[in-house]
DNA sequence: CGTACCGTTGAGCAGGCTCAACCGCTGTGG
DNA sequence: CCACAGCGGTTGAGCCTGCTCAACGGTACG
């Protein structure tokens, strides 16, 4: 898909994607808010050291083992990391929407590959100057400190969806988890499915076939509609929950 | 909690448990180390926060959703988290080891549950006066950053394992990365299996039965031998590498 | 010495994978 | 303009393997 010719702005709740990278992170603490954004001041501060950049979708940001010199933030669209595997298999390790964080180094080495799933705005870090940055503001390196914290959770209960052994179970999990993000994100309604099939299925450790007869059977069932690949509509609640369910 | 009544003493090659929380971290960058200790000074800044606790095997340390008032280190021994689903599963989210840190909260919440495996040596640390202390030492702070980064990719290998289908795979890759932990912690030889074969299955994400005929199947196959349930060895290097590989 | 739990082994079943074919869409080149 | 190839998605048939249920041995502990 071809970003650039329509620039294609569009409205978000909160952390318009001009001000600088926007982060959203779960504090250790009970004090105060359960969710904390970044302040104006530190979005100005890591905008200093980084370079907003559009991407179209299916674009490869970088290969797992490469030098690692940048970290990155989304403002808009969908990444997905994963890791090609001997077989030819394929991990997807994580999706990352509006407001993550992705690109940590391990000994200067990306650890996973990243692609857009959908055009992306994302912005680019020096990993030094963002280590520096850090090291000379202690609020903003708790940030860090909470957003990975946050990310660990995340790939905790990501274990969870791929340890259940129905696929619908497994497709249920998912669909639950892009609805609550779009909901975190202030959309409501249906829940729309920026993946394919096959990225969906390298996901939850399925193959292509059994998420494809997982989401009929889903249909099927009266439970959830599907209005192409890329939309769904829970229609029946109570047994979508109890599916979704972690058993 | 039932502190021990044998202190049991035992000597470790580097970081004897006496002088404060020692952690084990890979830096973000590539220069220097791969591998990064806590200084001395730090440990001891540390060990200014926390106590040390012994305690023996199988004792709950917290329950998910409890108030989160410490963080923990591990000095020596096993520790698991968990959580324990509605249908009666339990899922094994992590095993920790020395120099690993655990029990960071969600809003003042454990996520996990925890318990020892094995009888620990542990330190407790007050979360809000590790809070405090990282804000005043930005060092410190860079180095549970990068910790918190490991265990992140920890968790993402440990999905991969997951994703395997097939058993005698999984183990393999199990033993490999106790094995691997083991050298990490300078023991060579066997490979000693502290968990119970339901830990390992629940960690897995297979049936107690399956880790069973897997562990008889490596055996039978010539590839590892085990002397109980709690030692192993591998016989066959290249065919345990095969297994072993990211399929 | 009985009990309880862990680990092992066996039999049968079920659900997901593999292989294969087919459809619809898209982009390409004659 | 159309033929064709390629790819993503869907559907079907059959196999394979891990789960479930069940029984049993060993061991730790009261």
């Amino acid at each position: 898909m071809n970003e650039g010719s329509t620039p294609q702005r569009h409205l978000r709740s909160e952390a318009s994607s001009d001000e600088g990278p926007s982060l959203r992170a779960i504090p250790f603490g009970k004090n105060g808010e359960d969710v904390v954004h970044l302040s104006r001041r530190q979005r100005l501060q890591l905008a200093g050291i980084s370079t907003q950049v559009h991407l179209p979708a299916r674009m490869i940001l970088y290969r797992e083992e490469s030098a690692a010199q940048w970290v990155f933030t989304v403002s808009r669209g969908v990444v997905k990391t994963f890791r090609d595997l001997p077989s030819g298999r394929r991990h997807v390790t994580a999706f990352l929407f509006a407001d993550d964080v992705f690109g940590l180094a391990e000994s200067g080495h990306y650890v996973n590959s990243a692609q857009s799933v959908t055009p992306v705005t994302l912005y680019r870090l020096r990993l030094d100057a963002l280590t520096e940055l850090l090291l000379h503001d202690p609020e903003l390196h708790m940030f860090f400190l909470c957003k990975l914290a946050h990310e660990l959770r995340r790939s905790q209960r990501h274990r969870i969806v791929v340890g259940r052994r129905d696929a619908i179970g497994r497709m249920a999990m998912f669909l639950r988890m892009l609805e609550q993000r779009a909901h975190e994100d202030g959309r409501r309604g249906g829940i729309e499915i920026p993946m394919t099939r096959s990225d969906t299925a390298n996901y939850l450790g399925l193959s292509a076939e059994t998420v494809s007869r997982a989401s009929r059977a889903l249909e099927r069932n009266r439970i959830v509609t599907f209005a192409g690949v890329h939309a769904a509509k829970v229609v029946d609640r109570s047994q979508f929950e109890k599916l979704a369910a972690a058993v």
